[in-house]
DNA sequence: TCGCCTTTGAAGTAC
DNA sequence: GTACTTCAAAGGCGA
């Protein structure tokens, strides 16, 4: 498969080509891609990127200084994921501004990043070389000082670590999750922690291993953005988290990750009250903090006293849970797979078009993740799903439902009870698609849709490299075309569940509806569609770039053929939204 | 200032 | 089990 790169490329992210973001090209600009392309396309999107991202974080010590920070604990993991991400592609590719898969989780590309540790419990050479490699500034200690995680970085930072990853598992997004970001519990972090540290796999608390314990978090990244240091560029920019602490994180349940750059406070002090963990109520064996956890502030005001847990809120006489409930600390849902696409692909897709208008880019992006090969999707289910596990882990009591209503209004309520005139109303209005239409920005990836739903097993999917396209276009079936955007709607209408399909990521027990992909719903007519990829606000094509377009990857190529009597007639639009 | 727009996926509710 | 709803991120734009 023309897009999958060698194996071994994917674990370190060094395939860039793997969707490459002109993956229209064909080969030929494959070639051009690689060679001045990419280079000029580097600078542009360097320059691009950088400025937005300087726009925001400008000199991080600039900004880290006169920002006010009102929340300078709550560093988004995210951003600094970004950051390192960033700084890590460079490192990587020499200063080329490639495409890795996991920029935002550049430990996710450590080669058995699910296993970097060696039975005795030391480092993984492959993944200590990687932690050298990727983090090369982040002084990781060598192979002896791996060992001695209290020399090298101090024992608050290192108990952080446990916290996300278990001992023998180190999870992939720990990286990502600030739980750098989290505090140091106080005292003596490793004893302390160790009876809250729970095997992930196994639920069971355990005592982390010290190897374990530094080596990802030389530097909290959070601690960086506050701390002058030559990673300034590294350091996360924007002060959004995508799983912020809560203001008074540290009593939320789990405190003991809600280190931060504020912690640089921290590094001086490092059992300034606030961190210590109240842990009133156990809430969480762990103790540990996480991103995920957004004060109300954020949205709200960040003045929550109590870290309570949605749970414990929801035990509490309804006036005051009520109340309360405004003061709780939000706790994010975790990321699916396209959001981490979306994340990771974001700046990429703007850089390149200079569009700013999510809406639009988003649409982009919705078509890439489509175009994207099977095996790069895996990979985003996968982090997803580790994702979604950490969270569980986290917040064991945390459910979906507790966000419901968080925010101010629903949007697009009319979709439900809007009338069949109201749907009239919408598509007139919708008349302008922020992208073209299908022929021109449309590629015949989107028609075939995301080839896999939260496969269960992603990483079997990927064992299978060897897959052949024609197996990706069985596999991918085309069908996706589905139409999330009319599936709003009625997305399960045409439904055909794919059996036993890629299905269903471990959890997606659920992956119902939208892992209907392989349903083949052809909204040809369909006026639900409202969320058809058509805006009310055109965005000029002329601002497009005709990279942004999925092209026809040849696995998109191979998956139409193979479905081509299915498909000749319905190439693929994502939504003819009918808009007469 | 707030909500909508847009995307996909996960998880929730309702039937 | 199916259908539908809500939320997650993002940032420009309209009201």
């Amino acid at each position: 498969m023309p897009q999958l790169n060698g194996g071994g490329g994917d674990d370190l992210g060094a395939n860039d080509e793997m969707i490459s973001f002109k993956d229209e090209g064909e080969q030929e600009e494959k070639i051009s891609e690689n060679v001045s392309a990419e280079r000029d396309l580097d600078d542009l999107k360097s320059s691009l990127v950088n400025e937005s991202e300087n726009n925001s974080s400008s000199s991080d010590s600039e900004q880290a200084e006169r920002r006010p920070q009102p929340r300078p604990d709550l560093d988004s993991y995210e951003k600094t994921r970004d950051y390192f991400s960033e700084a890590l592609r460079r490192q990587q590719d020499g200063g080329f501004f490639k495409s890795p898969h996991y920029p935002g989780y550049p430990f996710l590309m450590i080669p058995d990043l699910t296993n970097p540790y060696l039975s005795n419990g030391a480092l993984s050479p492959s993944a200590r070389t990687y932690l050298q490699m990727k983090w090369p500034l982040l002084d990781v200690p060598g192979a002896a000082g791996l060992k001695d995680s209290r020399s090298p970085t101090p024992g608050h930072l290192s108990n952080k670590v446990p916290v996300v990853q278990h001992a023998h598992h180190v999870h992939p997004l720990t990286p990502l999750i600030t739980y750098s970001n989290e505090h140091f519990s106080p005292g003596t972090p490793p004893s302390h922690l160790s009876p809250e540290i729970l095997d992930p796999k196994t639920g069971i608390p355990r005592t982390p291993h010290p190897s374990e314990l530094s080596p990802y978090y030389p530097l909290s990244p959070g601690a960086v953005g506050q701390i002058p240091h030559p990673l300034g560029w590294l350091v996360p920019q924007q002060g959004q988290h995508m799983y912020s602490i809560p203001p008074g994180g540290f009593r939320h349940p789990y405190p003991a990750l809600a280190m931060n750059a504020s912690m640089s406070s921290l590094v001086s002090s490092r059992f300034s009250p606030h961190m210590v963990p109240h842990h009133p109520h156990g809430l969480h064996q762990t103790g540990i903090p996480h991103p995920a956890i957004v004060s109300p502030a954020i949205k709200q005001e960040p003045n929550s006293h109590d870290n309570m847990s949605p749970s414990m809120h929801s035990r509490k006489s309804p006036g005051l849970a009520k109340k309360e409930e405004d003061k709780k600390p939000h706790i994010k849902k975790p990321l699916n797979a396209f959001m981490l696409y979306m994340k990771e692909m974001r700046a990429k897709v703007v850089a390149e078009c200079t569009l700013k208008e999510s809406a639009a880019i988003n649409q982009i992006l919705g078509r890439r993740w489509h175009s994207l090969s099977r095996e790069e999707q895996a990979k985003y289910y996968e982090l997803a799903r580790k994702e979604r596990q950490l969270h569980s882990q986290l917040y064991p009591g945390w459910s979906a439902r507790d966000n419901y209503g968080k925010r101010k209004k629903r949007k697009r309520d009319n979709k439900s009870d809007s009338t069949p005139e109201d749907f009239s109303i919408r598509n007139k209005k919708q008349c302008v698609q922020y992208l073209p239409s299908e022929k021109m920005c449309d590629s015949p990836g989107s028609s075939h849709g995301s080839m896999l739903d939260s496969p269960a097993t992603p990483s079997a999917a990927l064992a299978s490299p060897a897959a052949p396209a024609a197996t990706h276009s069985e596999q991918a079936q085309p069908l996706s075309l589905t139409t999330k955007p009319e599936g709003r709607l009625h997305h399960h209408f045409l439904t055909g569940k794919p059996s036993g399909s890629a299905s269903s990521s471990s959890s997606s027990s659920s992956s119902s509806s939208s892992s209907s992909h392989p349903s083949i719903s052809i909204p040809i007519g369909t006026s639900s569609s409202h969320s058809s990829p058509i805006l009310s606000r055109p965005i000029p094509f002329s601002s497009l770039h005709h990279s942004m377009l999925s092209p026809p990857s040849p696995f998109h190529q191979a998956a139409l053929h193979s479905h081509h009597a299915l498909f000749q007639s319905q190439p693929l639009s994502l939504v003819t939204k009918s808009s007469d």
